[in-house]
DNA sequence: AGCACGCCGACT
DNA sequence: GTCGGCGTGCTC
């Protein structure tokens, strides 16, 4: 008798184990979907083994064995080293293995009940030629279809016409269905005879002449011509018969990246990004497998491609945060390309103007190999200027928009050069208050403001998307009169059209962005020098390149440094360092501004003198203080349930299990900020040995789960934001 | 994750 | 006396 032992769907932890079933008279290999019954319903189910037993075998079972529905692959979706990527990560990351599984491949083949169907095409092909006479017109369509052999039916049609359809009848050519295949980029490759520079030769060198697999931090200022690094190491790569994926946070927001790999390479280049449709994705992951590509540039996602030769993995931004996936299984993409590499002997060059204090300590320490690019291309960095907005308020100057940012934006506007303005808050106003109580508007489903809109005239919550019309009265003490407080990017945008009406502005926020292709709109808009002022939130900051800026206005430079989260100088660095990288990348100086109430912080004063190394060891000697990563490795676990009591119950528990642990702190219980109708906590366990951590981790959920308590228990290994 | 089985309140 | 609430437990 042939048992398979097969994941079933859902991804849960406490189903996260094998399911038995008999499976005679099925040609069952790792790594196949199968339908099989799951008490009474019937579900997809992922095999992991098969085996030979005897039928003495089931009856130690303890349980009734039942049969294997239905075979759906014929071959294996995945190889042994993805196998083993999805094991490695469910431990990694604890979360249930067929979650690793799903996560791993196009909708199309994910093992899952509500997997799409492959979209199939009608094909024609030459048969054999006919037995009776044909007229001129019927031979020349037969000769033609003998050379073409095969194709779409329609354009067969559209060729050939009513012969055509004869040729069938004949049954000279036969129709047959075949999988929609993508259509590879057809853009001439673009002949380059690119000189690179000294910084440029000596990175390309230095990775060419490293002959064991290695990981590379590639520390290079925004503008030192990172990509054309990129490209050359890729078609190095390439002429050894071996594959490349290179991967950016988004492919919307780096439109120019997708555009210079295709114009270099051409056909042989796959794009994957959360833009595509299912059946898009499919197609992109199909050129892949079937070896019709050897690069492949995409999002996080893009890393699980069944690459079976891969040479090199680049991965572009590598500090960005959405490298991480925010739900379970909760993977770093850049962990990911780490293991991957090591399996294919394949070296990985982690890219970023500023890198993730994390890499950068490990590539001071050696562990990865550290390249320096410290030089911009067009050989001048923009001139930065901090300005104290507590003196311009002081001043009577606009809180909003200081006297030397408005001048400058005058300037440019006279030259006819463009500015980009950033402000990391969308809506009108983040808060409305009532004059004569005090009483805020709160969104009812979560613990947060809700941010007033103008353009809509609604308030909106940011976390949850809950709308409602501004109330016309208090509801606590029914005045009739509304103070906005704050600023953002609507208002922004009102505020400087007051100020120069002849000015075209073009805003980019969560607001303008909701339909497909609108990023890419607005950018090549702003392009074509359609707008004078591109303002937005901070997905304006990433990875541009518009010559004509010469001028970046950064409107509250540290509004992140008000937050609490132990990365938020980090994050705050790299903001503004990326913004800085928006001026002046053509042939005219560029200038930044900076509007802040506490200039004189390291983060802000680091970026402005373009000093990475500084800012590093400042806010390493801050980390090492508080004990936060580098030094220290971190899990989260949060709880959440709709009923307070739960939470509180679930913590307890918890507490009693991670209080006995040692070598390791643990930080809380703390209360999180209601969202969409749950109650938070949180608990930490911070320490120094990962593994340790990971044991414990385990523990937890293992025990949370023997408890069938009601609240949900949420794990982040190596959490990015604690907020 | 679903879904059936099972024990206590408002209806014909 | 029954219909149905959602609490609990199981799925090879």
């Amino acid at each position: 008798m042939k048992l398979a032992y097969v994941f079933v769907e859902h991804p849960i932890l406490h189903l996260d184990h094998t399911f038995t079933y008999c499976c005679d008279g099925f040609m069952l290999q790792r790594g196949m979907r199968v339908l099989v019954p799951f008490g009474n319903k019937q579900i997809i189910g992922f095999v992991v083994r098969v085996e030979e037993v005897d039928a003495s075998y089931v009856e130690t079972l303890g349980y009734t064995l039942r049969d294997v529905i239905q075979q759906i692959d014929q071959e294996p979706l995945l190889n042994e080293e993805l196998f083993s990527l999805g094991e490695w990560m469910a431990q990694e990351y604890l979360s249930a293995r067929i979650a690793c599984y799903q996560c791993m491949l196009p909708s199309k083949l994910k093992p899952s009940s509500n997997h799409g169907h492959i979209k199939m095409e009608a094909w024609v092909r030459y048969v054999k030629d006919a037995s009776v006479k044909l007229t001129t017109k019927q031979q020349a369509a037969l000769t033609f279809m003998k050379e073409q052999q095969e194709m779409l039916r329609a354009s067969f049609y559209a060729q050939c016409k009513s012969p055509g359809k004869k040729l069938i009848e004949l049954g000279c050519v036969e129709v047959f269905e075949k999988e929609a295949q993508a259509v590879l980029s057809n853009t001439n490759i673009e002949e380059v005879s690119v000189v690179l520079n000294k910084d440029q030769q000596y990175v390309i060198q230095s990775v060419q002449d490293t002959m064991e697999a290695s990981i590379f931090l590639l520390h290079g200022v925004t503008g030192s011509g990172k990509t054309e690094v990129f490209l050359q190491l890729a078609q190095n790569t390439i002429e050894k018969g071996l594959q490349v994926v290179i991967l950016v946070p988004e492919i919307s927001l780096t439109p120019q990246m997708v555009k210079r790999v295709t114009k270099r390479f051409g056909s042989h280049v796959a794009i994957y990004h959360s833009g595509l449709n299912a059946q898009e994705k499919y197609e992109q992951y199909q050129l892949v497998k079937q070896h019709k590509v050897q690069i492949v540039v995409g999002t996080r996602s893009a890393i699980f491609m069944p690459f079976d030769h891969l040479g090199l993995i680049i991965l572009d931004e590598e500090h960005d945060s959405s490298y991480k996936q925010d739900a379970s299984p909760r993977y770093h993409c850049r962990d990911i390309a780490i293991q991957r590499a090591k399996f294919h002997q394949a070296h990985v060059i982690l890219a970023s103007a500023t890198p993730s204090l994390e890499s950068y300590a490990r590539a001071h320490k050696g562990v990865y190999k550290l390249l320096e690019m410290p030089n911009r291309v067009n050989d001048c960095f923009p001139d930065v200027h901090v300005v104290q907005m507590k003196q311009a308020v002081l001043n009577k100057e606009s809180y909003i928009v200081s006297n030397r940012l408005l001048d400058a934006i005058y300037d440019r506007l006279q030259k006819k050069e463009q500015v980009i303005l950033l402000l990391n808050r969308r809506g009108y106003t983040p808060i409305l208050r009532c004059i004569s109580c005090g009483h805020i508007q709160m969104c009812p489903h979560c613990e947060l403001a809700l941010s007033y809109h103008k353009e809509e005239q609604v308030l909106k919550c940011h976390t949850c998307g809950y709308q409602q019309k501004v109330p016309n009265h208090c509801p606590t003490c029914h005045e009739a009169s509304w103070r906005y407080l704050g600023i953002g990017t609507q208002k922004l945008e009102e505020f400087i059209q007051i100020k120069f009406p002849q000015a075209r502005i073009l805003r980019m926020d969560a607001d303008t962005t909701m339909k497909k292709n609108a990023h890419e709109e607005i950018f090549s808009s702003f392009g074509r020098k359609e707008a004078d002022i591109l303002l937005g939130t901070q997905m304006i900051a990433k990875g541009l390149d518009f010559e004509n800026v010469t001028l970046v206005g950064i409107v509250n430079a540290d509004a992140m440094l008000q937050r609490s989260d132990y990365r938020s100088a980090e994050l705050t660095f790299d903001l503004l360092a990326q913004a800085c990288g928006r001026s002046g990348r053509g042939s005219k100086q560029g200038e930044v501004i900076m509007q802040a109430y506490d200039p004189n912080h390291y983060a802000i004063q680091c970026a402005a003198k373009h000093d990475y190394l500084n800012f590093f060891q400042q806010e390493m000697k801050y980390r090492h203080l508080g004990g936060y990563p580098p030094y220290r490795y971190l899990i989260s676990f949060v709880i959440s349930h709709k009923e307070e009591q739960y939470v509180q119950q679930a913590i307890q528990y918890m507490m009693r299990i991670v209080d006995k642990k040692t070598d390791c702190k643990v930080l809380g219980p703390a209360t999180l900020l209601k969202l969409k109708d749950l109650y938070r906590m949180r608990v930490i366990l911070k320490g120094k040995n990962q593994q340790l951590l990971q044991l414990y981790a385990k523990d937890v959920y293992l025990q949370h789960i023997s408890l069938k308590l009601k609240a949900k228990l949420d794990i982040d290994v190596n959490p990015l934001m604690l907020e």
